[in-house]
DNA sequence: GAATGTCCATACACATGTGTATGGAAACCG
DNA sequence: CGGTTTCCATACACATGTGTATGGACATTC
């Protein structure tokens, strides 16, 4: 056995545990994370792992560890920044929900797929949804709606997004951008600025493509 | 060991396995469908259970068919049901979303979270939601709205709901009541008749507190 | 009331999963 | 270059799960 501690083969870490869990976790959910398959998906034995953690229950905390850190930033971040009108703001939202760099739906899901049967994940994903719906109703607030019906309205925007994840429906981004106006009409109650939707939808379409 | 055929310990038959199978599945989810744990649950050995179903696979397809047979047919009904405006038609539907016996968020998510690892379960719950969308649709194209506007509003309105169900937020029947006005207001782009609403939340939380 | 059918217990073979104990090879450090 | 540390293989004990084979107890039927 050569050791290679910077080449391809070297030896590994805490963290490629963790990343071949976290890909299970969205692949398969929770329950197929299973110390054997990713020992197998890692070519090495659960002697590696058990050396790595103490027990499979610690690498699963390790996994909540790293979402609650990481994916809600991405929502907050974009609703908390400033926006010169309702439709840009909204469509700053917008963002997230297509494009896989800013928002990780797979993995947002599978987390709240384990929170079902978790009381500890459960809480943390609570947690992390109120933080982002009154993130979203901030924007409705600048806009100059009264405190309920900004909450309200970012319920309805948030709702329906981890709704659309839930149908699972695997549409395809041209499918998606179709429809932006009437969504922004209904989601917003006003009638939207089109150069702003259609310069939204160029950037998308294009970054898609490449 | 004492057989009565119509006692309290009469002898189980396939639907018994199916019930228990059932609430198995809407409780911890289809993995958790085993079945020692059926057998545990039903005070029998698993020589019963292999007795009434070829394997495993043919109790997981007879759930299916029940979910199919059952839970689409109470929003088709509703939907399709003619109504005098806008306003009741949509509460008519929130009625689903609030009564359990009408309609079961456990089931239909148990069977959707299923659905995300199997392709035959996916294409059976996306026929059904291309078929409650559309029948949502046909609220809002009998108010007048284009046919894309109807098609979206109908997406808010049910993704929404299937949104709020992800999030498993497990609020009271009077929380849930308290914001029928504006979610009526962000949904249908217009004011509802708050007298309608009133006698909708009556009734509601009268039913709750029986 | 003997044969047949219904429902379930028991025992067996096998697969997959967790966690522990132990030792061994490479890398590092003095 | 000998000792220590780091990382992993191997072997073992145990738990949980599926599916099969077989026989036994009760009920039904003729």
């Amino acid at each position: 056995m050569t050791r290679k501690p910077k080449g391809q083969d070297r030896t590994l870490g805490r963290g490629d545990w963790i990343a071949a869990a976290l890909q299970t976790l969205i692949e398969e959910g929770v329950d197929s994370v299973k110390v054997v398959r990713l020992a197998d998906r890692l070519s090495v034995t659960r002697g590696s792992f058990y050396w790595h953690f103490k027990s499979r229950d610690e690498l699963l905390a390790t996994l909540l560890e790293a979402w609650e850190a990481k994916n809600t930033q991405a929502i907050l971040g974009r609703a908390e920044h400033p926006h010169r009108d309702l439709t840009s703001a909204v469509l700053d939202i917008f963002a997230l929900w297509v494009d896989r760099a800013l928002f990780d739906p797979g993995l947002d899901f599978a987390i709240r797929e384990w929170a079902r049967r978790s009381t500890t994940v459960h809480d943390a994903v609570r947690r992390a949804d109120d933080r982002r719906v009154k993130a979203i109703a901030g924007i409705y607030r600048r806009a100059g709606m009264t405190a309920i019906d900004a909450f309200i309205r970012a319920r309805i925007l948030y709702f329906m997004q981890i709704g659309y994840y839930a149908l699972d429906l695997r549409e395809t981004i041209e499918e998606r951008m179709r429809y932006l106006t009437p969504y922004l009409r209904g989601f917003n109650g006003e009638e939207p600025d089109e150069s702003q939707v259609a310069s939204f939808r160029r950037r998308y379409l294009k970054q898609a493509a490449q």
